[in-house]
DNA sequence: AAGATTTTAAACAGCG
DNA sequence: ACGCTGTTTAAAATCT
C-alpha cells in the first residue's frame, strides 16, 4: 500500500512547529531556488559520531525539552538573540553542540515527532520561494533535527519516498529557477497544504492536552509552561486551540520577528494563507483525500502563498506523478484521489468544512494562528546560517557513509 | 482483530 | 563509473 507520509505513531504526538523566520509567502514563488539553495542548512554541529540513545525519549518528552524550554527560557531576552539556535533540548543561541546531544541532550537526538511530510512540509514553507531541492530538504531537516545526522542514512530515502508519493508535495521543474543541479524543486500542494498545516496544529493539541497530566519528570523551569498548558486544559478545544496558539506566538523564540526579520515565515495569520480546518479528523495525509473534498479545494484559492506557488513552480506539479498513485493534481477527481493516494491522514468527516470556514470567520483565524505558530516554532532554528550548515552537513554526509 | 497509516528498505532507471 | 534523484514495490511497525 501506499507508504506515506505522515506522523508516525509516536510521532504523533508532535509539536508542531514551523517554520521559520524566513520564508514568507511573499509570493516568492516567482524566483524560484536560488536562494534556497543556500537555504540549505547543514547539519548542526553536533557530534554525528556519537548516537546517544535517541529513541528513548518519548514525543512528550521531546516537546518538553524543546518547546518548553523555549517557553519558559525564551523570555524576552533570549527571543532578541540573533538567529537563536534552537536545538531541541531548548538550548539558543548557541550551536548544538556534542556534548549536549551526547548527555543531558539526547533529546536532540531522538527523533523528531514530526513525520516526514510533516518535516518536509517545513523545510520547503521555509524556504523563501517556497520550493527546494531535495538536497536542501534533508539539509533542513539535519539543520533542525540532528538526531538525523546520527541516523542511519535510510531516511533520506523515506523523505524522497514521501515527496514522490505524498500528494502534499509537487515536483517542480528546476530550469525554473536554477540552472544547474540534478534534480526538481519541491513545493507544497496548495492544494494539501491545509492538510499538512492541520497535521501539525493536530499534533500539537495532544500534547498540549499531555501536558495537562504532569511530566514524568518535569523540569523545574518547566513550570511556567506546564501553567499555561494546565490552564488551556480547562479549556475547550477550540479555545486550547487559540489559547495555545497565542502562548505560542507571545512566547515562541522566533515570536513575530518578522517586525525586524522580513523574511518572516509563512505569514500563516494571512487570511488567505491557511485554511485550516479545525476538525480534528482533518490530517494531513498523502492523499488526503477526503480532505480534500472538505477543504482543500477552497484551499486553492485560498492561500496566497500557494498560489504563488502555483504560479511560481508548481507548473510541473500537474505533470507530476503521472504515473504513481501520486498526485495528480487538480484535473483529478476525489475519487481518484481518495484511491490513488496512501495517505495523510487527513480526513475530513464533517462535509461542511468548507462552509465553516466561511461562515466562522473568527475561528479559523484562531486556527491560522494556531497553525502559525506552531510553524513558528518548528522553524524556531532558521534563523541559523543556512549556507555555512549546507556545506557542512555535506561534508558530514560524506563522512558517514 | 482488522484496517489504515507511517516508516523503512530496496530495486531500478534517468541524469549530471 | 559514480552519485544523486525520483519512482515503485514490499513489508514491518503502530495506531485506530
Amino acid at each position: 500500500m501506499g507508504p506515506i507520509i505522515g506522523m508516525s505513531p509516536d510521532k504523533k504526538a508532535e509539536s508542531p512547529g514551523v517554520m521559520g523566520e524566513r520564508t514568507g509567502l511573499r509570493g516568492v514563488c516567482g524566483t524560484l531556488p536560488e536562494a534556497e539553495s543556500a537555504a540549505s542548512p547543514l547539519a548542526t554541529s553536533l557530534d554525528r559520531s556519537s548516537s546517544s540513545g535517541d529513541e528513548e525519549l518519548t514525543n512528550l518528552n521531546w516537546l518538553h525539552e524543546n518547546l518548553l524550554q523555549n517557553f519558559t527560557l525564551g523570555g524576552p531576552e533570549a527571543q532578541s538573540s540573533p538567529g537563536p539556535l534552537f536545538d531541541i533540548e531548548g538550548n539558543r543561541g548557541r550551536p548544538v553542540s556534542s556534548s549536549t546531544a551526547s548527555h543531558g541532550g539526547e533529546s536532540m537526538k531522538s527523533k523528531p515527532p514530526f513525520s516526514f511530510s510533516l518535516l518536509i512540509y517545513m523545510a520547503i514553507e521555509q524556504s523563501p520561494s517556497k520550493s527546494l531541492p531535495v538536497k536542501d530538504i534533508y539539509g533542513w531537516i539535519l539543520e533542525h533535527f540532528p538526531y538525523f545526522s546520527s541516523a542511519p542514512t535510510g531516511w533520506k530515502n523515506s523523505v524522497r519516498h514521501n515527496l514522490s508519493l505524498n500528494k502534499c508535495f509537487r515536483k517542480v521543474e528546476r530550469s525554473l529557477g536554477k540552472v544547474n543541479g540534478k534534480g526538481s524543486l519541491w513545493c507544497v500542494d496548495p492544494e494539501y497544504r491545509p492538510n499538512l498545516i492541520q497535521a501539525l496544529k493536530k499534533q500539537h493539541f495532544p500534547t498540549a492536552h499531555s501536558f495537562c497530566t504532569p511530566p514524568a519528570s518535569p523540569p523545574s523551569a518547566f513550570s511556567p509552561a506546564r501553567h499555561l498548558f494546565l490552564q488551556d486544559c480547562s479549556l475547550k478545544e477550540s479555545d486550547i486551540d487559540a489559547a495555545t496558539a497565542m502562548m505560542l506566538l507571545n512566547s515562541a523564540p522566533g515570536h513575530h520577528a518578522d517586525t525586524c526579520d522580513p523574511d518572516s515565515p509563512i505569514d500563516l495569520s494571512r487570511r488567505d494563507s491557511v485554511l485550516v480546518s479545525s476538525d480534528p479528523k482533518q490530517d494531513h495525509n498523502y492523499s488526503s483525500s477526503s480532505f480534500q473534498r472538505c477543504s482543500s479545494r477552497s484551499s486553492s484559492s485560498s492561500s496566497s502563498s500557494l498560489s504563488s506557488l502555483d504560479e511560481a513552480g508548481c507548473e510541473s506539479g500537474q505533470a507530476r506523478r503521472a504515473g504513481s498513485e501520486g498526485f495528480h493534481s487538480d484535473e483529478d477527481s476525489d475519487e481518484e484521489r481518495s484511491s490513488r493516494l496512501p495517505s495523510l491522514t487527513v480526513k475530513c468527516p464533517l462535509p461542511g468544512k468548507r462552509a465553516r470556514h466561511e461562515s466562522k470567520p473568527e475561528l479559523d483565524e484562531e486556527l491560522k494562528e494556531a497553525a502559525g505558530s506552531l510553524l513558528h516554532l518548528a522553524g524556531i532554528r532558521s534563523g541559523l546560517d543556512l549556507s555555512k550548515q549546507t556545506a557542512k552537513s555535506k561534508k558530514l554526509e560524506k563522512h558517514r557513509k
